[in-house]
DNA sequence: TGTTTTTGTGAAACATAGTTCACATATAAA
DNA sequence: TTTATATGTGAACTATGTTTCACAAAAACA
């Protein structure tokens, strides 16, 4: 899925000119003059950032911002205005834009200011990808930590000898948490019926070293 | 809580050298000529890690780790062995043992052996530690996540306007959320009712954002 | 002022996670 | 073979997390 932007502008002369800086740096652009039109064009395809002026003849940015959060909420947003005052960036803001650019803007801020928002969306994308919930709600738990550190450090393991490297008694407790661990593919099972991590189990423990490092600073 | 060793061995001269080593390198360290005494001493404090000599008379170091580690199943164990098999390697660590070291060693690989351990005792301390569970679960929700990122980049946010940007039709469902992270302290509320995040909070998305890089590798 | 929007609470219903127990089969040891 | 240990399943129960709904106080607005 590449990014594509949509430029929304009323002046031709700098709709044209940001369409040519995005296109020669790769980016998918469309382009439209008026905030109406951009609506019925978003309804085709949804674009991963849109460029509105705030001001265009009938309805203008400050307005065609929330109509188009309301219904895209993960679209980012750059508001172009007139001059540069900290009320215009306030008032952008609070309309729901996620960046701001004042004109006169030169070639390379336009890009910055993309490059900043397609990363700020991929990123949210990511963690809120419905896969991290399991990740995390894997790690949640105290004894499914300690089983992958466990693994981790020890190859090979059978099963009543993790028990016991937990000190727990209940072998079935462990046993509905192994096979939690099972289930989400980060740990396996041997034909000789031990233990060991998967690569993705592995890869599990080193971002957990990578977290606890960091929470312990 | 600085680290504390126990070393156990019936040899006299290798024991005290032993402990020489340690104490010069800055460790804690008692010692011990027998099993079974080690065992009374490990009940009044119990060390991080033991180093023990295999052969002994009485209780020998196969017989001692599981008694050991049935109750103090996080202590690290370091066995020394006389001869440097394959069989014997694979017996001490079948036995519960965390490390291996076969006479005659080098000062130097005793104390890389110790270090080694005492590291790994600290990573899983760090990884059991119930705080964890806390930081994690609270990471284990799709909506959680979304807040804390959107209060990453738009630093302070209303209710609302989180709710709307979000997309979700029910504000109670926000709310409920919301409090979550505050009672974990991750995102606070401000005199004039907006929400921002805590210094942990900025932490969490911080690693949030190493673990999705490394995931979408 | 009355009206709407914002922000919030608490109960009920529902969903998922975790524990415990009783039991069963397989494998190893005596 | 008998016995013990290892490994595993499923049901009942408990706890915790999540959603939904009805309602309400506070703030902004007309």
């Amino acid at each position: 899925m590449t990014s594509n932007i949509i430029v929304v502008d009323d002046d031709q002369d700098l709709r044209e000119s940001i369409v040519e800086v995005l296109i020669d740096n790769g980016f998918r652009t469309m382009s439209c003059e008026s905030a109406e039109i951009a609506l019925q064009k978003v309804a085709i395809e949804i674009p991963s950032l849109v460029i509105v002026d705030n001001m265009m003849p009938g309805m203008g940015g400050m307005a065609f911002i929330p109509l188009l959060k309301k219904d895209y909420p993960s679209v980012k947003i750059i508001m172009i205005t007139a001059f540069s005052t900290i009320d215009n960036a306030v008032a952008a803001m609070k309309a729901g834009a996620d960046d701001y650019l004042p004109k006169p803007f030169k070639r390379d801020e336009l890009l910055v200011a993309v490059r900043l928002n397609l990363e700020r969306l991929k990123f949210e994308q990511q963690i809120g990808a419905p896969g991290m919930d399991e990740a995390f709600s894997c790690l949640a738990n105290e004894i499914r930590r300690k089983i992958l550190t466990t693994l981790f450090h020890k190859k090979e393991m059978r099963f009543m000898d993790i028990t016991r490297h937990l000190g727990i008694s209940d072998h079935t407790k462990v046993n509905f948490h192994l096979k939690k661990l099972k289930s989400n593919t980060l740990v396996a099972q041997n034909r000789e019926k031990t233990y060991t991590l998967t690569p993705q189990g592995e890869k599990m423990v080193d971002y957990l070293s990578v977290l606890s490092q960091r929470i312990s600073d």
